[in-house]
DNA sequence: GCTGTTATAATTGTCAGTCCATTTGACCTT
DNA sequence: AAGGTCAAATGGACTGACAATTATAACAGC
């Protein structure tokens, strides 16, 4: 019924500011906000309390800041990464599963690589067809691919042509990558990932929608069956 | 190549080390951390950097702080709000926008909804039938159910038993069920989703997944259908 | 014994001021 | 020209002090 009359820190008040002089334009991306002193002047508040405040726009990803005589606080480009970072640390403060992540993949992924291949650019089968040969050198020549690998599926999902798909790809591909790469997987695994990406990656160029669905929904299913014995309670459900 | 040797803020370090500390569970939710002059003392460090790195983790979502004797930074229970705030910023600058959405609800909804139909348990089942209950009866006094919508659709995220279905419902449909609401559907359609609601659940309850993704997947379609001619540029795609 | 008031201590919030580090561009020297 | 030096602007870090807030303990009055 009533609201708090006020409550607010100095800092979470100039915060409020900034950010909505950004968000409503007043502040274009790239442009530079005023120096740490003169803001501090502008809102009648101390340094300290302006620092706060830019350290919080910071973290949202709505700024960023630079040293030095031509430095300052500039505006950021927004983009997925905000929603992907957050959903992050959701998903790794809430401690969810490596099951929960592979059945999400399983869902997100395949529509993914299908919408991919309706609408991916020439651009995006450059980049996919690159990292896919870069994959390829370093597994032949020992070393493990990670990188490589995660980056494959999150170009399938940038190709998708939708943020939300890339967002949540990004997330979950963070937070998954750290528990496959602990398996350490032989060269012959890692050179049938790599066949796999090609054959995902001529479906998607010859724009085959629902073969690039049925490829990556089979690769995510061979990658998570050799996950499965390492924890037990996979694929229980799905059977009827 | 090479690495930079050493550039980040004092800020930043300590704000990188309390929230590792708080991802690998050293600190449990609702702990008290160390209080500021303490911090500043371990990490030896001014309480000025302390408190910057403490307004980062604020921001993330990560802790929580308190005034007075018995205050100070707590480990704060992360829930979706902050990934619907990002979401919402995104929608604001137009980075996302409402077709994209829908997309992706068109792509985990009826996955959900069959999970849901496998897993629901009997207190998932009782829930959602009171929320079909409770929109039909404020539809039929005239006033608009958006809330008892946006609940129906995350208890079939619930029930369908993976967390990450839940978050991201959760942060999703708020935004998604702001546009909607503005468009005042008339009586006859929101009776119509009432109906399909109705259906969706009976599929879930008699544990009959492939309808009740069908099902879903129709509601949603509808409903989008009816939000087509009020934003052009849906569907431009695919066409090819 | 209960109730309301008043100290008191712990903690974050805010401030002003100082100095340091980094970066760039202008100027100067060779 | 090339290279070096210096000055200025800016963020980064620190310090010490004080204010505001909040819970608790002690106390006074009835």
């Amino acid at each position: 019924m009533f609201e708090p009359v006020k409550n607010q820190r100095v800092s979470d008040e100039i915060l409020q500011q900034i950010r909505e002089a950004v968000l409503t334009g007043k502040f274009q991306i790239g442009d530079r906000l005023p120096n740490e002193r003169t803001l501090a002047e502008q809102f009648a508040a101390s340094r300290t309390s302006v620092r706060e405040a830019l350290r919080g726009l910071e973290q949202q990803g709505v700024i960023y800041t630079k040293k030095g005589v031509t430095g300052g606080a500039f505006v950021a480009d927004l983009d997925h990464r905000l929603v992907s970072r957050s959903f992050q640390t959701l998903l790794k403060l809430r401690k969810v599963s490596i099951n929960h992540i592979a059945e999400a993949r399983l869902i997100f992924e395949p529509e993914a690589a299908r919408l991919a291949a309706l609408r991916a650019s020439p651009q995006d089968l450059n980049e996919l067809e690159e990292v896919i040969e870069k994959m390829n050198s370093v597994v032949e020549a020992g070393n493990p691919p990670n990188l490589f690998d995660l980056k494959f599926h999150k170009l399938v999902a940038r190709a998708a042509g939708n943020p939300i798909l890339e967002m949540l790809a990004d997330s979950m591909l963070e937070v998954a990558s750290q528990v496959i790469s602990d398996l350490h997987p032989s060269l012959e695994v890692l050179r049938h990932v790599v066949k796999r990406h090609r054959q995902v990656f001529e479906a998607i160029r010859s724009k085959d929608g629902d073969l690039a669905f049925t490829l990556m929904s089979q690769h995510i299913v061979d990658v998570q069956r050799r996950l499965g014995p390492a924890n037990g309670n996979r694929r229980k459900v799905r059977s009827k």
